[in-house]
DNA sequence: GCGAGCCGTCAGCCTGCTTGACCATGGCGG
DNA sequence: CCGCCATGGTCAAGCAGGCTGACGGCTCGC
């Protein structure tokens, strides 16, 4: 049997994803919370822990579609992390809040993704490290082409 | 409006993966094979290009279940690329064997694979390049735990 | 006071897989 | 030469992580 080819470029990013995500989920089950998605992050990495932030500002910042976050929060706010509340200074928007018991799952899943990205670094090093997310910025940038549909 | 928070690790490898297949899937548009789509190059670049290769060593190349191979495999059929005939050497297995049009289409996929990893490369510059495909590897290889239904 | 435009939402679709279950065939130990 | 388990392919269902399109409600700028 031949030697093993080598993976393409693209595969081999989508199995970096899916070991990061993968890491992510296990570590926040054992640390008590089995119920969380790696989609999850995108929210609590990036909403505003006291006052909430819009729907479309949390798609700007996680770089999605508002309407692929809305599935996010749609899923969150089932599992009781976060609410919706009407925004008092805009009457088109709401804001997305954490409850209490979303910021104690923020609060460990901020914990967590910084210690799988701890993790990696000591993995790497830090030389190879900072290379790997300067290029992948560099990737994406260089490549998009923003979607149709990005909130600019 | 206070500054753009870092995206987390995973979702740049998303982004990264996405994009390296949407630059394929145009470049490939371009050079006259509208209809493929990223996943076929897990077949293209891993099948033998005259005698063909079992479904389940594809999917072992490819890193994938042979339940997932099987969807590309019947995809890239049903558009006439490849076509399975039985195995002459064991009456369990079919060997998919490219097409005439498929050989066409799986040049010119390689070398189109080939053209976005060197456009990456020229990119980063051949020692960050080296630098992103060693620590994604190691990335992979650090947190697998093999998914229970791999092939080995 | 009205038209452009943003906010959130519904509906439908897509990619790239996964797990589970099953059947036919093959190879090997006894 | 007979069981039995492993292997190859397949069907069915489901999941993660989105995207596009369309649209009603509200506001803001002129």
């Amino acid at each position: 049997m031949r030697a093993m080819a080598e993976q393409d470029l693209g595969r081999l990013l989508l199995e970096g994803h899916r070991a990061i995500a993968s890491d992510l989920v296990a570590m926040l089950e054992e640390r008590g919370f089995p119920d969380m998605r790696a989609g999850h992050a995108a929210v609590f990495v990036h909403i505003d822990r006291r006052s909430g932030t819009r729907l479309t500002e949390l798609a700007r910042r996680a770089r999605m579609t508002k309407q692929g976050m809305m599935l996010v929060v749609d899923d969150l706010q089932e599992r009781g992390y976060v609410r919706r509340v009407p925004d008092a200074e805009d009457a088109r928007a709401k804001v997305v809040k954490l409850t209490a018991r979303g910021r104690r799952a923020a609060a460990e899943t901020r914990r967590t993704v910084q210690a799988v990205e701890a993790r990696t670094r000591r993995l790497l090093g830090d030389r190879r490290y900072e290379i790997l997310r300067e290029s992948l910025d560099e990737l994406v940038d260089a490549s998009t082409e923003l979607p149709e549909n990005a909130i600019e």
